[in-house]
DNA sequence: TGTACATCAGTGAACGCGCGTTCACTGATGTAC
DNA sequence: TGTACATCAGTGAACGCGCGTTCACTGATGTAC
């Protein structure tokens, strides 16, 4: 929908949107636990009961974040998944250096509501995408396992800032190299 | 010290201990972000503006916190260091799992001090022990980063309960696995 | 051994702030006829 | 095409709460002589 800036409409048009893309920023900026309804509405422009009604509260919204964060996971992993596994184990990594706050909010289940349908299903669908890209290059039945928790520890690592600086300003030439170790 | 329940001397004795203790439960109950100073001041038995006089704000508290984390860490590894490096790897996960409210606080460097001596020590003599057991099972210069990514990954994975059921009920038997999956 | 005094640890009242939540409301939209 | 009405989305005032921080204070401890 076209909106001229400046205009405040009564309705916003997409105010569900604005609340994600508002939290989006405001993880990014204070970490998941750093959020407020109040400041989301007022990033989103809109009176600070504004996102109640679409959200209901703060877990509610990150729910939605968590949810949307792995239907985009499993995207980028699809995506490569007719090419060597390496390769998905390194769009895990670039998908949680791209969407960081998405990536910090979907590992933090204290933060969700519970049994949400959607959060589930798109939970789901990424980790049958590793589950069975796993199996394709290893008959190990922990190959999966492993191959997740490499990629899952490389990119936290990666986020806190605790590497070193080369393998800081290179993450896909890094995860490559030690994806390459447990999968030669 | 000797200190008779009921008694409420004025002064506390160890109160600096007494915060970190009542941090690392207030953190294993509500995570890093969820904790306040005057909640700790209540679990410590003392008035609300006790805690800064030892630590001044809540990331003087977290700091420590994490400083302390660093140094059982080490000590945990090197414990092992004689051993398989593959124990060193089960004893990091072992860590985090025992030690659950340090793991989580150690790497969140947004909550931390910055510069902070005792933290970058401890940190550093970690990282080192870490790195030099590494170097002494493999001439990859990557494996380093491999094997401290595996471990922080499932470790990671195993407290926020995203693994299969047989895989959370012994995560030292899990952890084994996978780190014989990297070093053979 | 006793006394005086400096230092330190912890107190408790006060403040201003941002928060979540509630609620009656109002403006906009969509639908039935 | 027009009108009436139900529904929905967002408003803004109000509330009570826990928080961090400040500050003058007081009780306890340690040390000098």
């Amino acid at each position: 929908m076209t909106r001229f800036i400046g205009m405040s409409p009564y309705h916003h048009g997409d105010l569900r949107r604005a609340v994600l893309d508002a939290a989006v920023a405001a993880v990014t900026e204070h970490g998941p636990a750093g959020i407020s309804l109040r400041d989301l509405a007022r990033r989103a422009g809109v009176s600070h009961a504004g996102p109640v009604h679409h959200f209901g509260d703060k877990a509610g919204v990150l729910t939605a974040l968590a949810a949307e964060g792995f239907d985009l996971l499993a995207d980028a992993l699809a995506a490569e998944s007719d090419r060597d596994f390496v390769e998905v184990g390194v769009a895990y990594v670039r998908f949680a250096i791209e969407h960081r706050a998405h990536f910090e909010v979907m590992f933090r289940p204290e933060l969700h509501r519970e049994d949400d349908a959607a959060l589930t299903a798109a939970r789901d669908r990424a980790g049958a995408l590793l589950t069975s890209g796993a199996a394709s290059v290893s008959e190990d039945a922990m190959a999966g396992v492993a191959a997740w928790s490499l990629m899952h520890g490389f990119a936290n690592l990666w986020l806190t800032g605790a590497l070193r600086a080369e393998l800081q300003e290179d993450p896909d030439k890094a995860a490559r190299a030690i994806a390459r170790i447990l999968f030669p």
